[in-house]
DNA sequence: CCTCCACCGGAACGTGAGGAGT
DNA sequence: ACTCCTCACGTTCCGGTGGAGG
């Protein structure tokens, strides 16, 4: 039988020793059975939802941690236990969990809370009143405690926080059931926008998750390396960098994780045998480059055309340079900025907007403005570009009001300006 | 020691879009 | 359909800054 040239390039793929046994054991949604370095977070939690198997309602609790931190995984985790203790004993509880950032009106949750006891609502259409009376008769059919878990609440109180005052108060209106809420945020100021009542009964407990450090993150790393990974393939110098840079960022271990994941796919890809420290490298700046073309896209277009002056600017052979950055001032940049403009008929910001639109791409870490002052030439914004530029073009002409200009590549626009 | 550059950044205000209430 | 509010985005105005250079 004759290959043609595709059949032999799947034969070679699928022969080819893969690096992965589990891929999605490294995605942040894969609870493990066992959390490390989260033991003192795992017992609080049971100790006072431990409450719900002697039929009594559990506090209202409030979880604090920046992300990566473990709050989703350990309220999960300890969920299905507490579900399951409940099972064996032959005591109805309920662990439900929700994460506002996907369902974030009050309408959808409390349609979502009670489809899960079987009622049956449409997408759309009910008074939110009816809604929460068919949830609040679904629970009360029986005797049980009902745990809602409200992952992102913050998300949910953006558009008001009634739902969260009438979930609080729902236990003064049922005759048998029991409900007790568990509200997740990476706020920690978040409660400063509630009405006073639902914050201090959400809140009747409150624990704060601390980030790992590198050792702890390299003791997640290396437990999930273990189920995800044939062996031998990764060694522990690259979990030891993946928990290092991980670490340096707010400890998150989502961070970790995909730096492990993606590294590893990497490797994959060029079919080596293991997974190198180059590699995690690389999966870095990926990382970086896709967070960056994120925040890109969704700029305003004022927004990216400033920073096409940048670059732009940043092409200019005059400029000083400093360790290979060359800096500008925002004179410098507002003079592109303005003839560019021009050049494609769009409103001109004054000075004094565009230094707050430098500003803002300097908080979101695509370029660094710092104030300096010159003395006798005054002060300025010092600003150099801080990312690969080179693939942010296609990036930026996708918005069509910019895309002749972006086409034409900052050389030829600075022949152009003179 | 004084001056003065070249911009920073706060305050108050204007405008239009979009949402809530009625 | 109507008003009323809020919000994001911009503008104008302007006092403030701090060290290089005289």
């Amino acid at each position: 039988m004759e290959n043609t040239p595709i059949a032999d390039a799947i034969k070679e793929l699928l022969e080819s020793k893969p690096i992965f046994e589990n891929r999605d054991v490294l995605r942040s949604t894969y609870v493990p059975d066992y959390l490390p370095h989260r033991d003192n977070e795992v017992d609080a939690l049971l100790k006072i939802l431990i409450v719900a198997l002697r039929g009594d309602t559990p506090s209202n609790i409030l979880i604090y941690g920046k992300t990566g931190t473990g709050k989703t995984a350990v309220t999960t985790h300890v969920g299905k236990e507490i579900e399951k203790a409940g099972e064996e004993r032959g005591i109805l509880c309920e662990v439900l969990y929700n994460n506002c950032g996907v369902i974030d009106t009050q309408y959808r949750l409390l349609a979502e809370l009670a489809r899960n006891f079987g009622k049956r609502i449409p997408m759309t259409g009910w008074p939110t009143d009816q809604v929460f009376a068919e949830f609040k008769s679904a629970i009360d059919s029986k005797k049980r405690v009902v745990v809602i878990i409200l992952d992102e609440v913050d998300k949910l109180i953006k558009k008001g926080d009634d739902v969260l005052y009438n979930l609080s108060r729902i236990n003064s209106v049922l005759e048998n059931a029991k409900v007790s809420l568990i509200g997740i945020s990476n706020d920690l100021k978040f409660t400063e926008f509630l009405d006073p009542r639902v914050r201090s009964s959400l809140g009747e407990e409150e624990l704060i998750f601390p980030p790992y450090n590198a050792d702890q993150l390299a003791d997640v790393l290396r437990q999930r390396a273990e189920m995800a990974f044939r062996s031998g393939v990764i060694d522990d110098d690259v979990i030891s960098l993946c928990a290092a840079l991980a670490a340096r960022e707010n400890g998150d271990a989502r961070k970790a994780l995909d730096l492990l994941r993606i590294s590893a796919e990497l490797a994959e890809r060029e079919k080596v045998e293991g997974v190198q420290e180059m590699h995690v490298r690389r999966a870095q700046s990926k990382i970086e480059f896709d967070r960056v073309a994120e925040v890109i896209k969704t700029l305003p277009t004022q927004s990216k055309l400033v920073l096409y002056s940048i670059m732009v600017l940043d092409k200019a052979p005059e400029l000083i340079r400093r360790s290979g950055r060359r800096i500008m001032s925002t004179g410098e940049v507002y003079q592109i900025y303005k003839r560019m403009c021009d050049m494609i008929d769009i409103d001109v910001l004054t000075q004094r907007r565009i230094t707050e639109l430098i500003s803002e791409l300097d908080m979101l870490g695509i370029v660094n403005a710092i104030v300096v002052n010159r003395g006798r030439y005054g002060v300025t914004k010092e600003i150099t570009l801080d990312t690969p530029q080179d693939n942010v073009y296609h990036v930026l002409s996708d918005d069509l009001r910019l895309q002749s200009l972006i086409d034409m590549r900052p050389d030829s626009i600075q022949m152009q300006l003179g």
